[in-house]
DNA sequence: TCAACCTGGTAGG
DNA sequence: CCTACCAGGTTGA
């Protein structure tokens, strides 16, 4: 497992992977800088190098607002059965488009699982990738995210994807 | 087994 | 518009 930084300018983003892809992309942590390390004291191979620079670039492009083009592969082995079948269905919502916890639900075929689908999304690994800030709450209001609400709204302002005033404003 | 969830629908003010 | 309430699937302890 490696760890390393992003820079942005939105902040360092760490990035996570093993030797079967990305395993995670975290939005960087409120206050300074810490340290990235590898867990091994080997090198880090060329393989996982070139990964980064794919991840870099489509980070760059997706806290654009615009599609991320090519990523590396994303090894989702962490999650549940459920867990990936509800990521899966993130990844068929595109740059700019929306749907509500209701609607992943029920493309998964559990249209009741409305609060399952919810925890799923706060599970995921790779948010920004695995775009769970493009799921909205039925009512047209944000609904929730793990790693701050402030993070899905700056994505979703910059997607040009509209949401409520109410939840909006902050 | 149980409580906690990034929900949703309904009922009432 | 708002609050209250509960059905509900999945997860982790």
């Amino acid at each position: 497992m490696t760890e390393l930084p992003i820079e942005t300018l939105d902040g360092q983003f760490t990035a996570r992977y093993s030797l079967r892809g990305l395993t995670a992309l975290e939005f960087p942590r409120g206050g300074g800088i810490h340290r990235h390390k590898n867990t091994s004291a080997t090198a880090v191979s060329r393989r996982i190098l070139n990964w980064h620079r794919i991840v870099t670039r489509a980070l760059a492009r997706a806290l654009a607002g615009k599609p991320p083009g090519q990523l590396p592969p994303l090894d989702l082995s962490s999650g549940t059965d459920f867990q990936r079948c509800v990521w899966n269905e993130l990844r068929k919502i595109s740059t700019g488009e929306s749907r509500t916890y209701g609607q992943l639900a029920q493309a998964i075929g559990k249209t009741k699982a409305v609060r399952a689908v919810g925890g799923a999304c706060g599970a995921n690994p790779i948010p920004v990738f695995l775009p769970c800030h493009r799921v909205l709450a039925a009512n047209g209001k944000l609904g929730g995210f793990s790693s701050g609400l402030e993070w899905k709204k700056k994505m979703l302002k910059r997607e040009g994807i509209g949401v409520r005033d109410s939840d909006f404003a902050g």
